[in-house]
DNA sequence: GTAATTCCTAAACCTAACTTTAGCTCAAGA
DNA sequence: TCTTGAGCTAAAGTTAGGTTTAGGAATTAC
């Protein structure tokens, strides 16, 4: 199979947009392949280039690396990706996505109630719902605006 | 005028659930203005739970602290912050927020073409385009998907 | 064949957003 | 009063996602 010699990472670094030192980060990351040559050069596949640019647009959902190589994972190893391949990784990354936009969207129209009451802190204010405050990421306020329950006036 | 003696930084801590070393590290970054007791301790308004807990919800938006500190500036400094002052930084905030979401949204419609063709990389997906291209933030890859318009398969 | 690029590694450095540590002071309760 | 928890500062450490630097080695261009 006349595997070709592959493309050196400069020139990858040049159909990407990308620095060669972010491309070898990545590599380190377990993001990308790369063979060596004869001189011990890296030596990538001409799909890689593809590769890169789904990392990049990734990146820009606010996906880190680690999520990113969870996504890449459904990719062939051995082989060039077929177009059916990128298909089905799309879809799996359109609904993460999805996800990621709803989640947004939600916690915007929470804070819609709070503009409403105009204070960010009553008790209509749907931020201040355990149900919706257990729906954000990360640990997020334990009394979310400011108020417990039962008083705004304790010690 | 009896301003009272204010609240402490592990009493605020405890209310917003935030760590007293995050809520000393936002003084520093000018997001909060506690002043000293005679013996040198932070005391903190009790407006400050709602401000702080204003940072925490913006974060969850993917604001950093410097924009955060921005939408406060619009808050009043030497008095506690009414109802209106609230609703309208919190006004404020959510157009930035619709923005952000609109971008998110945009990004992902433009990836459902790519979805389409099944391959990430064809001149009709719209990632490729440049005036969509240019809509995106961050430097984003040179030239999207990994093709240039004239080829695929240059040296 | 030689000069200019490009590439290599390892290690240091960078920013954001914090946390941890060390050593010391203040305040609150029995 | 005295002990213990809470607070103070300054500096160093941490994670993510890279970039920069230093000192060589391989490739490419003329």
């Amino acid at each position: 199979m006349h595997q070709s010699a592959g493309i050196s990472i400069g020139y990858l670094a040049d159909r990407t947009g990308l620095a060669v030192s972010a491309i070898r980060y990545y590599e380190a990351q377990g993001l990308v392949e790369p063979w060596r040559n004869a001189g011990g050069q890296r030596r990538f596949h001409r799909a890689d280039i593809r590769r890169l640019s789904f990392i990049m647009i990734a990146q820009q959902f606010g996906f880190s690396l680690p999520e990113i190589r969870g996504f890449l994972k459904s990719l062939p190893g051995g082989r060039t990706p077929t177009k059916e391949d990128w298909a089905c990784i799309s879809a799996n990354f359109r609904s993460h996505l999805d996800q990621r936009i709803e989640t947004l969207v939600r916690l915007r129209d929470n804070l819609d109630g709070c503009i409403g009451c105009g204070c960010l802190s009553l008790p209509n204010c749907k931020l201040y719902n355990p149900e919706d405050r257990a729906a954000q990421k990360g640990q997020g306020p334990r009394y979310l605006m400011g108020d417990r329950p039962e008083a705004e006036n304790d010690p």
